[in-house]
DNA sequence: TTCTTGACTTATGTATACATTAGTATCTTC
DNA sequence: GAAGATACTAATGTATACATAAGTCAAGAA
């Protein structure tokens, strides 16, 4: 894993076991437990959740602890919200900065996303969810505005608390077989290419609604 | 100073330090000296400065410390072009989702900023930035999208940092007496009450500019 | 029975002691 | 005299011990 600090092993690991969905919202997280079952001291647990929390991942109350945001229908509204119109904006930008070697780095991920075998398996899932995120956070950073992708980054993690959340999402997906993201991907990607800048933005707020509207359809 | 933890404490006493100009870019902040200076043990100074580097208010190089961020031109120019368009949003957003107190709350925070007394002194200059921190912050929280508050609130203190670190702004700003705030504080706030979307962001976009522009008119 | 009080439990809040490592200066050797 | 190794220093990284406070449960009095 590399030569890494404890903090930040600890942050990684907490992370990961919220979005592997370890902890339902409203749960607490303790210190002394994560600590003991991350075989590490509360020192750079605590630290870790420090980071959680200035991050508005977890929430918390003095002396309670810290704690799984609530998810609610409002919620997914607002990081989505924030999603569309500033990866949009990312898209934007990175249709004016991105480098040659950036529009091609995204075609390779949606040629990776196109090859997923066996859909409809876990395996592939992860694999798509991977593929997914990586080309989103591409975006954000190719807009080459620190600021930009650090916002991106925020609201993409948080609205993957809802995505794993309702799993369902991925099954439907790929149950009616008609995945309009990898579709979606290759129209921005092209929009970035040909450095059409308010096409790249429209097109990625659309594409992020579309995600928002096919998750949430049910509320 | 109310019933506050010393993690907060030292969170707040930290970026005062920062704010009030005792560091400069590329200086290093020790953990023993602030904790010595500060009256406390390294522990909670050590949290606050981990929720500021999480925040992106300080970088940090491993087992090499804090230090504050570079300033730089290009550095200047990507926060204020994430505040423009972030805060646009939220302008609009705040013309859809203000109440009618949030609306006279702004009125309010424009008629102080008008009867801010002996323009030019040392007194004024930190009261107009405190209203004015207020109006942006204000209407950010009015959006009643929780994202695009903290996004907000984070591209707006970072990038005070440059107007305390070029501190002849305000000077120059008092000095031509042509203080172009407070007149378009109160169009966009004018917008909002007529819940007005699109001239909101317009006006909270070009203001931002503006701004940006009396600061870096020199670049 | 119910309300209040108080002790107990458990978690966070805080300080400090110890470990580790990056950087530096000095000493030795060629 | 120059280069490299080694010991030293000063900072962060980590663990742990102790302090404090919130919540809980039980016991006793009204």
């Amino acid at each position: 894993m590399a030569k890494t600090n404890l903090d930040e092993f600890a942050y990684k690991a907490i992370i990961n076991l919220i979005l592997k969905n370890h902890f339902k919202p409203g749960d607490v997280l303790l210190e002394t437990e994560l600590s003991e079952s991350l075989g590490l001291s509360r020192t750079p647990v605590r630290h870790a959740l420090g980071q959680l929390i200035a991050e508005g991942f977890l929430d918390k109350k003095k002396k309670k602890g810290c704690f799984i945001p609530l998810t609610t229908p409002e919620d997914a509204r607002h990081v989505f919200y924030a999603r569309e119109h500033i990866e949009g904006l990312a898209a934007a930008s990175a249709a004016r900065c991105a480098t040659d070697g950036d529009v091609e780095y995204l075609y390779g991920l949606i040629d990776k996303e196109n090859k997923v075998q066996n859909p409809g398996t876990h395996a592939s899932k992860l694999l798509y969810v991977e593929i997914n995120e990586a080309f989103h956070l591409s975006i954000a950073r190719f807009s080459q505005n620190k600021y930009l992708e650090q916002y991106c980054r925020h609201a993409f993690c948080r609205s993957n608390v809802y995505i794993f959340f309702f799993d369902k999402y991925y099954s439907s997906l790929t149950l009616d077989g008609q995945v309009s993201g990898p579709r979606q991907h290759l129209e921005i990607a092209d929009a970035i290419e040909n450095r059409n800048e308010e096409k790249a933005e429209h097109l990625m707020r659309q594409h992020v609604r579309t995600t928002f509207e096919q998750l949430f359809i049910k509320l």
